[in-house]
DNA sequence: GATCCCTTGTGAACAAATGCACGAGCGGCG
DNA sequence: CGCCGCTCGTGCATTTGTTCACAAGGGATC
């Protein structure tokens, strides 16, 4: 479920605070969803729970950081380093928990060799060279809308297995690969349709 | 319908190339959904096509606007200015259709003052004041994860009535505001999530 | 003006997700 | 050692969203 990185957040924090155990309920109330539904969803997991007490901590943060596949690292290659690109290439809670960025790539001529952090830019030419070499399991797209597909398309050939695409346009894929979107401009116009409709009508 | 930005975009593509006539097919095509969820969707801002035909793009494209509430600005505040608020204040694609950033708040003294974009940064405590004189209805937390919710609380207090929030926790608002997050570590997880049990179960 | 083709709009089947409610089982207390 | 209170795990009802399938209806052609 895609939950999972949000209750493994939240039981972060509570570690850090020397918390050792949870109920499913305080665990919903500080995820902000229903009791239930962490219950179902954790006892997908299988069963770490006692019952009359709660979840251990512990336990539970390391069952979900095996569950998403967090015990390894995933190298990820960022392509397009225009104004979101950098921000991502700086991002410090990128590499914070199992994610290596290991490869920037722009196709513009008068990018490369510039560095970023602690990266310098590749040329595009260099993609499947560098996702062979380097394993890079995860695509960021931070290109503009026209370039996105071309981009995808090429990663994808190179083998990579995962795409996070921040361009605002449909990307596709093949179904074996999984491709995730953030799109600011989105986020923004459903904001402003639910701004729209309370002004209308008023409660 | 949180699906209506996505056939904006695709339907501004298409009047751009001059198209003047969509069947919900060739929509739902370009968009990567299933036709009749097009229909379903279109159908419940009234009856914009026309049978046998297909719908009149410019038609739709500005009745769709009209929903979305894209006919009239809306005032932007973005609050945390470090990698990723920067990124955010020089973002195009953000001003370009009925959002226009209006403020840049960052609670950091050493940043109040500097110009980012064509903006200048101001203080926190300047929030109450900004918001109200420049209507902002829309706020945009950019700032770290410890500050984010009480951020929260200030632009709602100051009458802010939507939330997008970019900080890696969960915020509340009063039921009356819409929030919305955009999480790259919990995106980046997900895919985490597939990769893994691609690896485990292997087609 | 009648016929035919095409696409919409929608009712109904289907599927998925959510939430409730309660039985099962563990720990603590007397 | 038995009882009691607490919390997990889960079957079931309900809601929400998706998909199918088809009748209704516009436009073109003759």
């Amino acid at each position: 479920m895609s939950r999972l990185p949000l209750y493994s957040r939240v039981l972060l924090e509570m570690a850090d605070q020397s918390i050792g155990t949870v109920s499913s309920e305080q665990l919903a109330e500080l995820a902000g969803v229903n009791a239930a539904k962490v219950r179902k969803d954790l006892s997908h997991l299988g069963s770490y729970g006692t019952r009359g007490v709660g979840y251990d901590v512990a336990e539970l943060v390391a069952e979900i950081a095996r569950e998403l596949g967090l015990t390894h690292d995933w190298p990820v290659a960022i392509v397009g380093l225009g104004n979101l690109g950098r921000a991502l290439a700086n991002y410090r809670g990128f590499g914070a928990r199992g994610f290596r960025v290991v490869a920037l790539v722009d196709a513009d001529p008068a990018k490369v060799g510039e560095t970023v952090g602690d990266l310098a830019i590749e040329p595009i030419a260099a993609l499947d060279e560098i996702v062979a070499s380097r394993n890079v399991a995860i695509g960021v797209i931070a290109t503009p809308a026209a370039a996105a597909q071309e981009v995808s398309d090429r990663l994808v050939a190179a083998g990579v297995g995962s795409i996070l695409n921040f361009a605002p346009t449909v990307v596709s894929v093949p179904p074996e690969v999984s491709l995730r979107k953030v799109d600011l401009a989105t986020e923004l116009q459903i904001l402003s349709f639910y701004q729209q409709h309370r002004a209308e009508a008023p409660a």
